[in-house]
DNA sequence: TTCTTTTTAATTGTCGACAATTTTATTGAA
DNA sequence: TTCAATAAAATTGTCGACAATTAAAAAGAA
C-alpha cells in the first residue's frame, strides 16, 4: 500500500512542486524534519534539487494543510504538536467519522463491507501473532477508518478528513509512539462497527464509532497525564 | 463587520501573495470570477499588478482550500458548485457544528453567551424591519454559527469550518440566494439554542444544532428538486 | 563583564526571462 | 464540407537575480 493513503487521482504528469510537496509532506510526517524546526527556502532547495519556486508553491501548501507555520518575512516552522490540540483532534473525529459510520452503513456497497471484515480478519491475524503491537496494527487502524471514511460516499467528508487531519493524526503516532495501547478491546469495537453497517444501522454505526473514538481519546489523554506527572 | 469573519491574526506585515490570495479568495465567494471559470496567470498578474510568483503561490492556497481545482500544465479553474456537493457539506456541517455546539456549551463564557443573545435580539429586530429576507439575515446566520464555533474553544474546529468550510458556504449563498427561506423558524431553533448552552446541556445543545442543520438541509434539498423539476 | 549600537550576513519577497507543454489556428487531403 | 496533420500562439513550469527585511555578529560604551 503506498505511503499516503489518500492520493490525489492527478495523472502521471505531475509537476516538480507537487512532488516536493509530498516529499515534504512525509518528511514532516515520519518526524524526519522534526517538529518546530525550522524550515529554510535555500537548504530545502538544495536538498531537493529544485529552485526556490516551486519549493515555495509546495510551502504553501504545506501551511495549507497547517503541518508548518508561516510568518511573513521571518520564515516557516514545522508545527509543535501540543496535547490540547491532539485531544481537540480527537473530538473533531469523533464528530466526523462519525457522520462517515452513519453515511457508510447508508452507502457502503456489500463487497466493500466484505472488504471491511477481510480487513479485520488480517489484522487479527497479525495481532496474534505480535501480540497487539507494532508498525502494521498503528497504520493498520487509520486504514480501517480510512475505509470507513471512504464509504461515506461523501466527498466533502473524505476531503477533510482524509486531506487535512489524518496527516496530522499520523504525525502524533509517529511522534509520541501514542498507539495500540488497547488493541483488544480496540478490535472488539471494530467489529460491532462492521456489523452496525452490515446491518445498515445508521444510528447504532454512528454511535458505536462515537464512543471508538472517544474512549481512544480518554485513553490517549490520561496517558499524557500520566507522563506529564512524571515529568514533576 | 469585516468581510471574512475569520481572519488571521497575523500582524501589519503582509506579503504580496497574502493579499491577493484574500482577494482572489473574496472575488471567487462573491461569484466576481464565476465558477468554472479558467484562471490565466498572466491575466490575474495583470489585473492585480504582481507578477507570476506571489500570484502562484496564492493559486496554490486557494487549491488548498479547494475553491480551485488546477490540473498540471493545463490550468485552473474556479470550482463548480453541484447539489451532491451542497448536500454533502450540509452532513459534514451537522456533524462539525453539532460538535461545536456541545462543546459550546461547555466552554463559553457567560459573557459570549450574553453576546449570542444580543445578537439574537437584533436578528429578530431587523427580521420584523425587512420581513426576514435580504442581506443582513443571510449573514447573520452564519454569524450566529460562526460565534458558537469559536465558543467551542477547539481550534481544529474552529480551523476546518471557519476556515475550510464556511468559504464554500457563503459561495453558495451568493450564487443561489438559497437561504433565508424559513426565516421564523430558523430564529425559534437558534433560541433554544441558546438556551440550551446557557443552561450548560452539552447533550441536547448538540441535538438542537444537529436538527437545526438536517431541517436547512431539508428544505434546500426541496427546493432544489422543485427547480430540478421546473427545467424538465 | 554586560548591554547597546553598528555592521555584516543570511533569508525572504518579488520580478523578468527562458524552456516545456498545451491549446488554438492554419493548412492540406479525402 | 469535414477531418487530420502541421504550424503558430499562448500558457504553464522552472530558474536565477536583485531588492527588502530580518537575524546574527562585531564593535563600542557603561
Amino acid at each position: 500500500m503506498s505511503d499516503v493513503p489518500y492520493a490525489y487521482q492527478e495523472g502521471e504528469t505531475r509537476t516538480l512542486a507537487d512532488r516536493v510537496f509530498e516529499q515534504i509532506q512525509t518528511a514532516i510526517v515520519k518526524g524526519d524534519i522534526p517538529p518546530g524546526s525550522k524550515i529554510t527556502e535555500p537548504g530545502l532547495a538544495k536538498e531537493y534539487g529544485i529552485s526556490r519556486g516551486p519549493l515555495r508553491e509546495a510551502i504553501r501548501r504545506l501551511e495549507g494543510r497547517r503541518l508548518i507555520k508561516r510568518v511573513p518575512h521571518v520564515g516557516a516552522r514545522v508545527v509543535s504538536l501540543s496535547f490540547e490540540e491532539l485531544l481537540d483532534i480527537y473530538d473533531v473525529r469523533e464528530a466526523m467519522e462519525g457522520m462517515a459510520c452513519r453515511l457508510a452503513a447508508r452507502n457502503m456497497t456489500e463487497e466493500e463491507i466484505q472488504g471491511l471484515k477481510e480487513l479485520l480478519a488480517r489484522h487479527e491475524e497479525a495481532a496474534e501473532l505480535q501480540e497487539g503491537k507494532g508498525y502494521f496494527q498503528k497504520e493498520g487502524d487509520l486504514d480501517f477508518h480510512f475505509r470507513i471514511v471512504l464509504g461515506s460516499k461523501n466527498e466533502k467528508l473524505t476531503e477533510l478528513l482524509c486531506g487535512e487531519l489524518y496527516h496530522l493524526v499520523r504525525m502524533y503516532r509517529y511522534q509520541f509512539s501514542t498507539s495500540g495501547s488497547r488493541p483488544k478491546r480496540a478490535f472488539e469495537e471494530h467489529h460491532r462497527i462492521v456489523d452496525a453497517i452490515e446491518q445498515r444501522d445508521e444510528e447504532l454505526a454512528e454511535m458505536l464509532m462515537r464512543r471508538h473514538i472517544s474512549a481512544s481519546r480518554k485513553n490517549v489523554e490520561q496517558r499524557l497525564r500520566e507522563s506529564q506527572a512524571e515529568q514533576l
